[in-house]
DNA sequence: GCATGATCATGC
DNA sequence: GCATGATCATGC
């Protein structure tokens, strides 16, 4: 059969795809209802047969093998404030990992399957059938240098996971723009046997975050959110086999650990309000070598920089919070798939001060972390069920207290003692979310080399 | 000195 | 007006 396009040319395919553009297959095909309509990557796959006359495949080659290009077919939904965002992470091929430990990064099935992304973003719609769904943007994504510098690393990352038995202790806070997502059994429970230990591991599959898709939307776009966004690494030659993102981050704060907030704007030669409340996020920016409000390479690998003040005795000032939580929504999920539990998979960058015994600030360290899988699944864990089954047994009133674990807390998170949520049993309650203790997070970043 | 409850400041 | 991150106040 001929097809419609030069399927050993990658521009001729994109050109080919680009004839869906603001439209649906209904009106391009008159498509008829045979496909499954709800089951997640029908539409996907009614693409690769109705538009591109080929039968899916389940192969380790690309779709387009001769073109060297993946199709990817992926949800975009518009926000309140009208900004177009990835819906979802991108979920790639499955992990073998019984295998993509032996593999150097060439030929790993990452790289042999996902080298160049043919992505085309439909616009979301909760009730409609596939073939009414509208394509917004079409378009081949080659990743820029720097990024692929950054994958690289975080493939690395993923897989000396596997090769030190620890694939049941892989978290998507562990890796920057390429994550190692759940897939089947309804997400997290499908198990896998790993070939250096006996612990069975959730069947996982590479992904694009979230967050990487929403900078790819806005590249496209070319939205003006962009303008607030500076990256880091200016140059491809920042980084390097020997020297990943994180060790450059770090490098750059290495010549101000012990000054005062001051000093460092002194040494920087900038000028930044020390009375505004960003004072300290304003000067890690400017610290990073960025003079706009944003640091591209956190904002797409969805990193919170936090600024943390110690004591004296090394314990954080504050516990650290995250937003509050809907009394009627979270009796409605599951742990696994908790609001909750996807807070706690992101990485942080904590530029952590501490008061001498004089009283003054000094920077005494930087880092990045992120919640080791082991905690997650424990700590929070227990502290997540109990909240919910408080709040279902009409106890919304008594949650979780710091006292009654040692990583988390609920507490109240509202504007006000006024500022309330309504429970499952229809009683008005003050706001409230989860917080990490600041107990934990003192022995999460205690080094020798703070003192 | 810390746990707990409460509120502030900022930005959208 | 509200969400969110940051911080304060009180009492044990």
């Amino acid at each position: 059969m001929t097809l419609p396009y030069d399927d050993e040319d990658p521009i001729s395919i994109e050109k080919y795809a680009r004839t869906l553009l603001n439209r649906t297959l209904r009106e391009v095909y008159q498509a008829s209802q045979t496909y499954n309509m709800g089951a997640r990557g029908a539409l996907g796959q009614a693409v690769e047969k109705l538009h591109f006359k080929y039968q899916p495949n389940n192969i380790a080659a690309p779709d387009f093998p001769k073109a060297g290009l993946e199709l990817k077919v992926t949800p975009i939904k518009t926000l309140k404030n009208g900004e177009l965002v990835a819906k979802e992470r991108l979920v790639l091929n499955i992990i073998d990992f019984m295998v993509e430990h032996s593999k150097s990064w060439e030929e790993s099935s990452f790289w042999q399957k996902n080298k160049r992304l043919l992505l085309m973003f439909y616009l979301h719609h909760d009730n409609a059938a596939i073939y009414d769904l509208y394509f917004r943007l079409i378009g081949i994504w080659d990743y820029p240098e720097k990024d692929l510098l950054i994958i690289k690393n975080d493939w690395k990352i993923i897989v000396n996971k596997i090769r030190n038995g620890e694939a049941h202790l892989i978290s998507e806070g562990d890796t920057m723009y390429l994550g190692a997502c759940t897939k089947g059994g309804g997400h997290g429970g499908d198990f896998r046997s790993q070939p250096f230990s006996s612990e069975l591991a959730k069947q996982r599959a590479y992904s694009l975050k979230k967050k990487y898709l929403d900078i790819i939307i806005s590249t496209w776009r070319k939205d003006k959110r962009l303008n607030d966004i500076e990256p880091i690494v200016k140059n491809v030659k920042d980084l390097s086999n020997e020297k990943s993102f994180e060790q450059l981050v770090i490098e750059k704060f290495a010549p101000y650990i012990g000054k005062s907030p001051t000093e460092i704007t002194k040494a920087l030669g900038v000028k930044i309000n020390p009375n505004a409340k960003n004072f300290f996020s304003t000067l890690s920016l400017r610290v990073l070598g960025v003079k706009t409000k944003k640091v591209e390479e956190f904002e797409k690998a969805d990193i919170t920089l936090k600024t943390i003040r110690l004591k004296h005795n090394n314990m954080p000032k504050e516990d650290i919070s995250f937003p509050y939580f809907k009394y009627k929504e979270i009796v409605e999920e599951t742990w696994y798939e908790s609001t909750f539990r996807s807070y706690l998979e992101k990485k942080f960058f904590f530029v952590i001060y501490k008061f001498n015994k004089k009283g003054e600030l000094r920077l005494a360290k930087v880092m990045f972390w992120n919640m080791p899988a082991r905690d997650i699944d424990s700590y929070a864990k227990l502290v997540w069920e109990r909240t919910v089954e408080q709040i279902n047994n009409n106890k919304a009133g008594d949650l979780p207290k710091k006292r009654e674990n040692y990583a988390c807390h609920v507490r109240p998170h509202g504007r006000n003692a006024k500022d309330t949520d309504e429970t499952p049993n229809g009683v008005m309650l003050v706001k409230k979310s989860f917080w990490l203790n600041s107990k934990y997070i003192r022995d999460q970043i205690l080094d020798k080399s703070i003192d």
